[in-house]
RNA sequence: GUGGGUGUAGCUCAGCUGGUUAGAGCACCUGGUUGUGGCCCAGGAGGCCGUGGGUUCAAGUCCCAUCACUCACCCCA
């Protein structure tokens, strides 16, 4: 026997029915806008190969190189618990050859990620994001619907405080020009350079741009920029995204140093960020990722998508949610009413009547006291001398009023009540 | 992985420079009404003072270690 209860891991957390039902209402407002937006909802496993992460996201990124739950099963096979969603599903787009089926698919998750970092404000080990992914289109439309939709399920969310930041990173042929000409630039410096960002100069020299020293971004201020490397393709592309978006009165900043940390993306790059959170303030990131399927082996076909941390979602949400109330108690007095409220209140709820009564043969005013905690509008009370004539005593609990009304009835008498 | 802050009742916290049986508010239970809630009143239950060690006549209080939580760095949703 311990002595000491088991705790539940560091960097997860129950959500108790204090807090559920606001999950609850965020889900369904998120279930809404897709819907709105024709988006369907897609399931995939908890965890899968390790190898479908280390293709996609990329060895060098910390998602990858630091962060995976990953373990051998008894099988002798590598599995990691997902830390991310849009490799998963992409790899279920291939397997179920989606794309052969619709030439565009619009697909959304509500889901549980998994990243063994140091928890903090906004941030945990287990944690949830809704997002989309769109599979077949390469035009700006569907890069402006996807940050629409973003922007459109924050607007019913009532959340303040949002910036949309925007940059393109070009297609795989400007990446690579511009990767050549950047470690060009910085070969000559490449001493002063932070040691994670030598790193980054050999693995992944687009993420240097992410910089945080002083030095480095002084450094950085001279020398190339992704924009004069963009393909006229590119430019065209990234112009009528931003077009379009100020068609459709969405605000954004550009932002040229806006490199998203995981190696799929391409061209559009976005994130949302809210300044009610603390450090960890990007509530929302995306971006196309028109090489992906190919990669993981599909067809090749175009993909843009975005992310929503659900957690910070909530941190960032101030509105005042009432949780669900009760509407009729039924307060029971001696042993021979007992079968008789247990058979009422199972009518009443068959009514859609939100019902309670007391499970702990508690006395009358510990049952009235109850029926107040719960806010309930209306009690009703049965006890032997209700028996003995056949009628049943309701209390209006916001007026003290109280009748006496015949047992047959009741059910109707409910139904003519003012119910909230 | 690195640094800061905090651990006292279910919750929020008080406990002065070490000094008797460790406190408050809220919440909970019972009663004030032999069958009537809220407000009020009376009472009650509930604490290895995070854990281990040390200093001391004496430790919730000082020192060391450790664990947990938390914020921040890194990175990300």
């Amino acid at each position: 026997m311990s002595k000491r209860p088991i705790r539940s891991i560091k960097g997860t957390q129950d959500i108790l029915p204090d807090q559920s039902f606001r999950w609850q209402a965020l889900e369904s407002i998120i279930r809404d806008t897709m819907d709105k937006y024709n988006y369907h909802e897609i399931r995939t496993p908890a965890f899968e190969n390790t190898a479908l992460f280390l293709h996609s996201v990329g060895e060098e990124t910390d998602i990858v190189s630091k962060e995976m739950y990953s373990w051998e099963d008894q099988g002798g096979e590598n599995l990691t618990l997902k830390p991310e969603l849009t490799a998963p599903v992409a790899r279920s787009f291939i397997q179920n050859n989606l794309g052969g089926l619709n030439p565009i698919n619009k697909l959304y998750y509500i889901d549980s990620l998994f990243r063994r970092e140091r928890p903090q404000k906004g941030r945990y080990r287990q944690f949830h994001q809704f997002g989309i992914e769109a599979f077949g289109s390469e035009f700006p439309e569907i890069d402006v619907e996807v940050i629409a939709l973003a922007m459109s399920t924050f607007k019913n969310l009532e959340l303040n405080g949002l910036t949309l930041e925007l940059n393109s990173i070009g297609s795989k042929d400007c990446r690579d020009n511009f990767r050549k000409a950047i470690k060009e630039y910085l070969k000559p410096n490449f001493d002063k350079l932070s040691e994670t960002s030598q790193t980054r100069f050999n693995k992944n020299p687009l993420r240097i741009l992410d910089t945080k020293s002083p030095d480095e971004k002084r450094l950085l201020k001279d020398g190339p920029k992704i924009s004069d490397y963009w393909t006229s393709d590119d430019k065209n592309h990234f112009n009528e995204v931003c077009e379009l978006l100020d068609k459709i009165n969405i605000k954004f900043e550009l932002s040229p140093n806006l490199v998203r940390g995981l190696d799929y993306y391409t061209r559009t790059t976005f994130e949302v960020t809210s300044n009610l959170l603390g450090a960890q303030n990007a509530i929302c990131g995306g971006g196309r990722y028109d090489g992906l399927v190919e990669q993981l082996g599909g067809k090749p076909t175009p993909g843009i998508g975005f992310a929503a941390g659900m957690e910070r979602l909530l941190l960032a949400d101030q509105r005042n949610f009432e949780p669900t109330k009760s509407q009729i108690y039924i307060v029971g007095l001696g042993d021979s009413v007992r079968s008789l409220i247990v058979n009422l209140a199972e009518e009443l709820r068959k009514n859609n009547f939100r019902t309670n009564f007391d499970v702990l043969r508690r006395s009358i005013k510990s049952q009235m006291r109850d029926a107040n905690k719960l806010d309930a509008q209306y009690v009703i009370i049965i006890g032997e001398e209700e028996l003995s004539k056949n009628i049943a005593t309701i209390k209006d609990l916001s007026s003290g009023d109280q009748k006496e009304i015949p047992f047959e009835s009741i059910l109707n008498h409910i139904k003519s009540l003012p119910l909230k």
